[in-house]
DNA sequence: CGTGTTTGACCGGCGC
DNA sequence: GCGCCGGTCAAACACG
């Protein structure tokens, strides 16, 4: 009896040390990914100080120079917003899952670009006229540039529910290809998150 | 059958 | 005025 005992006994502690092992390499992989989340936040924190500088530079030599070239740079600020998703390769859907329900209307070959852009209507609610268009980067093919236009009239479902979210991104699609910067002036390089990390370990 | 997607046609703005 | 190009429409089609 005894020696049985002792038998399985010794099996448990096998288990519980290769659960521990395999907890310590997890949390060494969680580790890493967060320590890279970090530096990424770190460098995506700069470019946000460094535009904002850049921005306000701007804005005092046009005041100081012509008011032609600012007016239409503002007239796209109010209207416009960019949004960068990053995709798996293989991905080929113009489809960029921000929480909202989408209709799409039309899709073209724009020149200059060998991918075709697609453009979507709001659906949610009968009175929204926020319009986007979607477009893969025509240098990097992982990378879908959305162009959201207009406000919507009606709140987002992941608000309704308590959650918080990023500007027209919620929590309910993103995760599997989380990446997303705005930017609201198209001579403007827009900022870039990158957490597609995030997305594979969400897969595994 | 209702809803969403596809795709060719059409329209308007803009540059020459 | 003409042609090019981006944006939109709408009929046909697909799908659940």
């Amino acid at each position: 009896m005894d020696v049985q005992r002792n038998v399985s006994n010794k099996d448990k502690i096998q288990e519980i040390g290769a659960e521990l092992e395999r907890l310590v390499s997890e949390n060494k992989e969680l580790c890493l990914l967060l320590h890279m989340m970090n530096d990424k936040y770190t460098t995506l924190r700069a470019h946000v100080e460094k535009k904002r500088e850049e921005m306000n530079s701007v804005n005092q030599s046009c005041s100081s120079h012509n008011l032609i070239h600012r007016q239409p740079i503002e007239k796209i600020k109010s209207k416009s917003t960019r949004i960068l998703v990053r995709t798996k390769e293989d991905n080929t859907s113009l489809v960029v899952k921000d929480g909202y329900h989408w209709r799409k209307y039309g899709q073209k070959i724009i020149k200059d670009n060998p991918s075709p852009r697609a453009y979507f209507r709001c659906s949610m609610a009968p009175k929204c006229h926020v319009k986007k268009k979607v477009q893969r980067s025509a240098d990097d093919k992982s990378v879908l540039v959305a162009t959201y236009q207009g406000e919507h009239n009606h709140p987002l479902p992941g608000e309704l529910a308590g959650v918080t979210s990023l500007p027209n991104v919620s929590s309910t699609g993103l995760m599997s290809e989380l990446s997303c910067s705005t930017s609201g002036d198209r001579s403007l390089p827009a900022v870039n998150l990158d957490l597609t990390l995030c997305g594979s370990n969400h897969e595994g």
